[in-house]
DNA sequence: TTGTATAGAGACTTAATGGTCTGTTTAACC
DNA sequence: GGTTAAACAGACCATTAAGTCTCTATACAA
């Protein structure tokens, strides 16, 4: 195996294993040691490749986490069917991870932006990032939305976007409670009802 | 000044110093003696009255954080007025403290939700026991709003209320990013578009 | 006034963790 | 086949933080 691919597939496997524990045990609660001794390798190797282990952190946002965001929330989003429809399809296959306690996007967002607040500005910056990219495609297809008379043209996709990132973030984090399963159910039908509240509605055209 | 008295206010000094500090730096990374060192008092005066840090926290959770969701989050609701106009006040002046950057609940909880999931049960467990007071107060203000006639009665209070609490708890974790203001405004205009859905329309009786 | 329990001071112990440093192995290249 | 640099091992260091232990001071009862 030449040196360049050695290289990039022991990057990686850190990464996939970092952020694992990352998302399980949280940032300051996961030691480099806990990841190292997951992979069986040594201090000398994670050093070798970064700087730090806030360094270490960022390129797992940047890599993982960002790819992550693209396959889940903003992928299914895109095309040319209703929007709304869109979105509370893909909002219910992001839950239905979630209810079977994977590794999901929102509650890691979640967790880390809480975790990290007001601690470390490096990291913050990285993780709002993620955010706005996700806000911006938000906004972008809602717009596409109200051209093509899905939604009502009286509507502020920026509110709206807003609203959606909230409701996710937060159903997220009361899913960590009990039943999970019977809040995603809720939080759907509510869902739902507010879409109705801004659809393009024929008897108003 | 009485031993008993004295115990108690010591402790109390020490409970809302800690609380003011866990908001702001997060649980794991503020130690017990930055808690101390802000009180000028020492690590003999805290073990005297609590077994340890965890001990400590959960006191905390059952005063101050109990307290202070009944006063900012439970008490605005009640009463015989339209409990979506109670709500949506109450929810536009908790936020109001969260744009001040004030102590809030809302990312308190969610915050330390996020930092204690998955990693301490006792802890944990007081924390949803928070979550489920507040759970059980909005759903039964929202019944005697459907009982009043504020509401329709085809509303699923329960959903309703899984619905406030998350956009609630999720609005304040996208208020540490920027523009927490313009975040907050969008925010309540499209909680008021969700109530007009939700609400009991003269011509519907 | 004096004995006793309460309240508190602060040095010390123990364990964990981020990061460094030196040495060794492996792979590429001539 | 030998040189060189990349990749990795792991002992070690410095720091931090929770919790312990011993000693002191203060308040209250007799």
């Amino acid at each position: 195996m030449s040196n360049s691919i050695k290289r990039m597939a022991t990057m990686q496997r850190m990464q996939v294993t970092g952020l694992e524990l990352f998302y399980k045990k949280g940032y300051y609660n996961t030691s480099v040691d806990d990841i190292l001794k997951e992979l069986s390798l040594s201090k000398g190797a994670f050093y070798y490749h970064y700087d730090s282990k806030e360094d270490f952190f960022v390129q797992i946002i940047d890599n993982l986490i960002v790819r992550r965001v693209y396959s889940m929330l903003i992928e299914p989003i895109e095309g040319h069917d209703n929007p709304l429809d869109l979105i509370t399809n893909c909002f219910d296959n992001a839950l239905e991870t979630a209810v079977h306690n994977e590794m999901d996007f929102g509650f890691m967002l979640s967790n880390l932006i809480a975790e990290f607040n007001g601690k470390n500005d490096t990291i913050m910056k990285h993780l709002t990032d993620v955010l706005k990219i996700w806000e911006v495609n938000l906004v972008t297809t809602l717009q596409k939305g109200k051209f093509n008379g899905f939604i009502d043209r009286h509507v502020d996709c920026e509110g709206v976007a807003t609203y959606l990132m909230s409701s996710f973030i937060g159903i997220r984090t009361l899913m960590t409670d009990v039943a999970p399963s019977a809040r995603k159910y809720r939080f759907m039908a509510q869902l739902r009802q507010y879409f109705k509240s801004i659809e393009l509605k024929p008897e108003s055209v």
